[in-house]
DNA sequence: AACAAATACGTAAGCGCTAACGTATCTCTG
DNA sequence: CAGAGATACGTTAGCGCTTACGTATTTGTT
């Protein structure tokens, strides 16, 4: 599912699938139990049935809708049946919805219904069917006391005023080396033998070799990296290219590259060549723009077990 | 929130109103920076960023929608000049997805934006974010497994051949007495000091004294239980009516009232109340149905801090 | 008591999506 | 190579909901 990477940037449509999803299996299950009844009324039926007559926009506070939508839907019900409008005497602009008899006899008939509904739920999502009510609880209560759209205007606010600079190794920064390149690792791959050694050590395993290391950061915070390995005495690698997943999109990745390249040629390098996975689509094309040709085959013998793309700098 | 009470009942509506909020406040956030995209444009523009140009039917599957929605928001991409529909030479059926120098522009802005979303949904919903998201991706795997509707149906096949017994207490179903009042008790207040002891000691509690308890039995499962406490000589209380949450709507609840009404009759008694509280409305029905009277004010000495509803028998 | 403001609710138009259908094109089979 | 079936995609109608608006009624203010 390519949902899925999106991450937090597609939650609406992912909701919005599972809720369809849901939706759609219950009234699977009405209209195969022959239940006189549609998943969009419950809300309002179940309202009006644990609390008794109530008006519209009694019924659109508590099930979280507007009062349009409960009014055409009580349209519905009551061309069905189930529910009578009344004019409220004592206000005269309310209309109070009643159940009808049919209305009261089809919910009696449903309570097995409900029964098998939720524990259907659970044996299918097992444990997860908890876990996900509960992070909605959460969530719904997290974004009424802070509305999600200001915290992003004023995130938005503070990266834009925030300086991104490029700066080059020290010994207090190689912790972030490793993090920063762990993140991808394990989420796109494993992290291999020769990963540890040189995530642990670049300073043995990088710098001594004559290569180079720079670090993207944001105000105070350190949110990529990047290497440059001497392979052979003017032959480097671009390796250990990652950046923090909650910082992409601010331009760190290129800036990194071109502080790699500048050095490159700076050490006067013949060759500059960097090994990568074809899953990485976007780091690919970041490769592609700054001068990086994809290679016809791997390059052989290769360090990695995940490298399946081979691409050599060729500057225009 | 009363959606919230119905659990598992109204996921699909939950759902949609936590995917809606999301949504609107992406918009939000776009409109007031400026950028000339809307949410739900990211998914198909995102795509095919990211991999590059794709038909219509390529692009629905990697996004999960038909693909007459993504054709519909296609009309809308070309009219904002952000997608141009090629025709594939190899294959004239497919219309082959491009984005415009003027998407590729828009998109390359909006990284910052991106950033700042993930960055402020996290600062919204804190650890909520990734728990919903981690929740959802574990229903989606589990309902593509185990679809849902069946899954209820099977429970609800199950149910309906399942018969359903009331049985008088037994010393190896006391742990269920606690059990099943712990539930409702934990739920709406506390287990008071009262509560406590007579749960674990019922036997002490309320058979000695000349009580009955009951318990609600379907198939092998005890889900539900009833007792009935003598209070003076011929007056009794019915108290600790528990029914297991997940197994609600089946009937229990009123068998077991009409066990201990049995029993109270059959042991010539005079008097028999009860004491509950307003917020259970469905169990005060019950009691209303099977002939108990609201009394105006709640009962002189009550034992119980949450009783602030007092009812008498009173059979018609 | 008079009247502006607030409230309750229905209606209309529109949006995003789906299901159903029609058409064009490709693929497979004999 | 003909033709049936499959596939790709656009179009239409409709659903559920929203926003915007209009009307009736109540509430609050002087």
């Amino acid at each position: 599912m390519y949902l899925a990477s999106l991450g937090k940037l597609a939650l609406g449509s992912r909701l919005k699938a599972l809720s369809d999803h849901f939706y759609g299996a219950a009234d699977e299950v009405y209209q195969t139990l022959g239940a006189r009844i549609e998943s969009r009324w419950l809300p309002v039926l179940r309202y009006l049935w644990d609390t008794g007559p109530s008006s519209v926009t009694e019924v659109a506070a508590a099930i979280g809708q507007t009062h349009s939508a409960v009014s055409q839907l009580t349209d519905k019900l009551v061309r069905a049946g189930m529910v009578r409008r009344r004019r409220d005497p004592a206000d005269g602009r309310r209309s109070v919805l009643v159940l009808t008899d049919k209305a009261h006899a089809s919910l009696a008939e449903l309570g097995p219904v409900w029964c098998a509904v939720r524990r259907g739920v659970s044996r299918s999502l097992e444990e997860h069917a908890l876990r996900l009510l509960d992070a909605i609880e959460a969530c719904e209560r997290a974004l009424q006391e802070r509305p999600v759209a200001e915290a992003i205007l004023v995130e938005h606010a503070v990266i834009k005023a925030t300086p991104l600079q490029i700066v080059p190794y020290a010994p207090e920064l190689r912790e972030h080396f490793y993090r920063l390149n762990a993140q991808w690792l394990e989420r796109y791959f494993r992290i291999e033998d020769i990963d540890r050694a040189v995530l642990n050590d670049p300073e043995h395993y990088i710098l001594q070799p004559g290569g180079a290391i720079f670090f993207a950061q944001l105000g105070e915070e350190i949110i990529g990296t990047c290497a440059l390995l001497q392979e052979s005495p003017g032959v480097f690698e671009l390796t250990k290219m990652g950046v923090d997943e909650t910082f992409r999109g601010l331009g760190a990745g290129k800036r990194l590259l071109e502080a790699c390249i500048a050095e490159f040629h700076r050490r006067d390098g013949q060759t500059l060549f960097l090994e990568s996975n074809s899953r990485l689509n976007t780091a690919l094309r970041m490769y592609e723009k700054a001068g990086f040709v994809l290679q016809p085959s791997v390059r052989p013998g290769s360090h990695y077990e995940r490298a399946d793309v081979y691409m050599i700098y060729k500057p225009r």
